[in-house]
DNA sequence: TCTGGGGTCCTAGGACCC
DNA sequence: TCTGGGGTCCTAGGACCC
């Protein structure tokens, strides 16, 4: 509880202070811990097969024109002799030793992804020192103690400070104060705020906005009208570097899903249900394992020729049970005609997803109402069997990590081990 | 060059209700 | 009989982020 002195009307400083954490190419680093051998040469850290992206490319790199998503085919094009480093599994590690560093500082940060996190720094400057000290001191204590090298941008809002963190790239410190706010933003390009994206950007440069300070002069009803109420809004803002948004430390998830591409396109009846199969499953554990339960399933499929769609698959009830999920994903798929279970289906399938939506918490006891639903129903043996089977699944999983999830280990014991 | 996998948010249109 | 105006919920598609 903030607390009030005598005339003190307003709790909260005229300005927060927000700083902004960003790993400098995260995945390379942590591998250049177990392979320092590499320092300095061009990296790309990509699992090594056709159709994949680039996760992370070292600065080496990306001075051949490597980027993050690019992908690998071309990536291996513009920057020949560069090495290829598969994905670990220790970026999930570093990045919450990383995390604690900085709630060792306050309590009050937001994670924003493995290797992003906003600090609100208004109440720690109070005892801490000053922001660019408190910043200064978390790099080099994960400099220090991890090895790893990090970037960070300092302002009175989320925004800003994530733009100005991007700025000090590589291994730099950005602070942009409130009075400087506009001076740092008018030059920059319209492409580098947050939220305007490929496409947005081309519709800016199309009206002949390339920068912010362009971009100011166009009046809230004018973008609206051309980019629609809420991202004209956002850029209206955007542009005078106005962004309330709070530091939000905890935020519930809205939806889980799972996809997968082939490495070849698919048109075998039996190989697209195997992979629906898998998906359910992986998706029904995550949610068992966080205690929820989905109401809304959604089917998505991206066809040889990269056409996507996604479509609704209703279920009779809400549930976290990957055969009831994979049920109503196959009737789904019979219905839009797209598998043959003769043969192949009529189109090649590139990707396949699934994803649970509309979730809700699902505590012991509706567990429980979940079993005896399923009890009541027809196949009372069957759905009984199949819970049992998905926790057992569970357990074999939490064991042995994700490998030999395929139906078929499901009903004999696997083949080592 | 040929496009991953995990998400969030917004928009538009249709169904349905009053 | 030739038709209004909300509000809400749902679905599909798309832009965007890391």
């Amino acid at each position: 509880m903030a607390v009030h002195h005598r005339g003190d009307t307003t709790a909260r400083p005229p300005h927060p202070i927000i700083m902004h954490l960003d790993m400098d190419a995260f995945f390379v680093n942590v591998e250049l811990l177990s392979r320092p051998e590499l320092r300095g040469q061009k990296i790309i850290v990509a699992h090594d097969s056709p159709r994949s992206v680039v996760l992370s490319a070292s600065y080496e790199a990306r001075r051949y024109g490597v980027g993050s998503a690019m992908p690998l085919a071309r990536a291996k094009q513009m920057c020949p002799g560069a090495t290829i480093v598969e994905p670990s599994a220790h970026y999930r590690d570093y990045s919450a030793r990383v995390m604690d560093i900085l709630r060792d500082i306050t309590d009050r940060v937001e994670q924003v992804s493995v290797d992003e996190a906003f600090v609100d720094l208004t109440g720690a400057v109070r005892t801490q020192g000053s922001p660019a000290f408190i910043a200064q001191k978390a790099r080099d204590r994960i400099a220090g103690e991890l090895n790893l090298p990090s970037s960070v941008g300092i302002s009175s809002s989320k925004f800003i400070a994530k733009m100005a963190s991007t700025g000090s790239k590589p291994n730099g410190l950005w602070v942009v104060p409130p009075s400087r706010v506009q001076e740092f933003l008018d030059p920059l390009p319209v492409g580098n705020l947050w939220g305007v994206g490929k496409k947005s950007e081309a519709a800016l440069e199309s009206l002949g906005i390339h920068t912010v300070q362009q971009l100011r002069e166009y009046e809230l009803p004018w973008l609206q009208l051309k980019f629609g109420q809420s991202a004209g809004a956002h850029l209206h803002a955007m542009a005078r570097g106005v962004d309330p948004r709070p530091v939000v430390t905890h935020r519930e998830e809205k939806s889980m899903g799972a996809e997968h591409t082939f490495s070849v396109d698919v048109t075998e009846s039996e190989h697209i249900s195997q992979a629906v199969y898998h998906l359910c499953l992986k998706v029904a554990r995550r949610l068992r394992t966080a205690h929820r339960q989905t109401r809304t399933l959604s089917l998505k499929i991206r066809f040889s020729d990269f056409e996507t769609l996604a479509r609704a698959c209703p279920l009779d009830a809400p549930t976290s049970s990957g055969k009831a999920m994979y049920e109503a994903v196959m009737k789904q798929l019979h219905q839009l005609d797209f598998l043959d279970p003769a043969g192949d289906a009529p189109r090649a399938f590139r990707l396949l997803g699934v994803r649970a939506e509309k979730l809700e918490d699902s505590g012991a006891g509706v567990q429980l109402a979940l079993l005896e639903t399923s009890l009541t129903q027809s196949v009372p043996e069957a759905s009984a069997h199949w819970l049992e089977a998905e926790e057992t699944m569970d357990r074999i999983h939490a064991k042995f990590g994700s490998r030999g999830l395929l139906p078929a280990r499901l009903l004999h014991p696997p083949p080592e081990q």
